[in-house]
DNA sequence: CTTGAGCCTGTACCAACTGCAGACTCTAGT
DNA sequence: ACTAGAGTCTGCAGTTGGTACAGGCTCAAG
């Protein structure tokens, strides 16, 4: 895509933050540790960043929503950024983190019978006797 | 408790951390944050603990099990020392740290849902298509 | 020409720990 | 009595995934 100088247009911080919805102060954090690759910059040292560096930032956001650690960003990049990568790969990676998905979801949900079956034993009362508290200072 | 000397019986840090399960540091870090109590010392500097911090400590590890934060321990280490802890306080707190549980399971369930959707269309193949990559990157 | 917005850098902060260096001290074996 | 190794003391740095300044430039509009 270019201007009608011939040039590409470039994009400032802001407004990749306002592109994608992140946080501007969050891009220079993924330059730092190097999942957003460090973009050229302008005479006076803006970084100069272009629409590829749109869709980088946005695959990286989604997979954070998916909840994709950072290191397992990293490796999602490569095998993109590598071009060899074949499906099989990305699957093996993206069966590993849902895995570790359903785990937290099983460990959440342990929490939560415990909990709701606790406090459903509670009067709610002003009496200074609590299942709740009786739960956590069990000698079991 | 006292032993045969008529002394009551003291553990170290290691002890404590032997008894309770609980890592080394851990405890003086609990205790920096205000958690543990800071405990009477030897002639020596050595903390000296007796069991009532026992219980204390697992208390404290019972809490962040059921995914308590160190700041909602606070909260019901706060209304167990205060003596005129009442049921209704603490089922205020747990129901509030329900909610938050129910909040973060949901959350993950969306993910699974998705992630899971998405890696069923993958061939595993050595194709370079990969249906996860195409939802990271798409532009939807 | 000024003023405000935007960008640059480095650094500090959050939770909840964990680990390590360097200095003591304690205990067991010889 | 001596020595080696384990335990403890302190403070501080590192972890993950960001967020938020401060102090100094630069840029665009009025």
């Amino acid at each position: 895509m270019k201007n009608h100088h011939g040039s590409v247009k470039i994009l400032r911080r802001g407004d990749l933050a306002k592109l994608t919805g992140c946080n501007l102060e969050t891009i220079r954090y993924y330059e730092n540790i190097g999942v957003m690759p460090e973009p050229p910059r302008t005479s006076k040292n803006y970084r100069a960043y272009d629409e590829s560096h749109v869709g980088r930032l946005r695959f990286i956001m989604r997979a954070r929503e998916l909840g994709f650690t950072l290191d397992e960003v990293r490796d999602l990049l490569a095998l993109v950024d590598g071009g060899a990568q074949t499906c099989g790969e990305v699957q093996v990676l993206a069966n590993a983190h849902l895995a570790s998905v359903r785990a937290k979801i099983a460990d959440l949900k342990r929490i939560e019978r415990v909990l709701s079956s606790t406090v459903a034993q509670c009067t709610g009362d002003d009496v200074p006797d609590c299942p709740v508290i009786d739960a956590l200072t069990e000698v079991t």
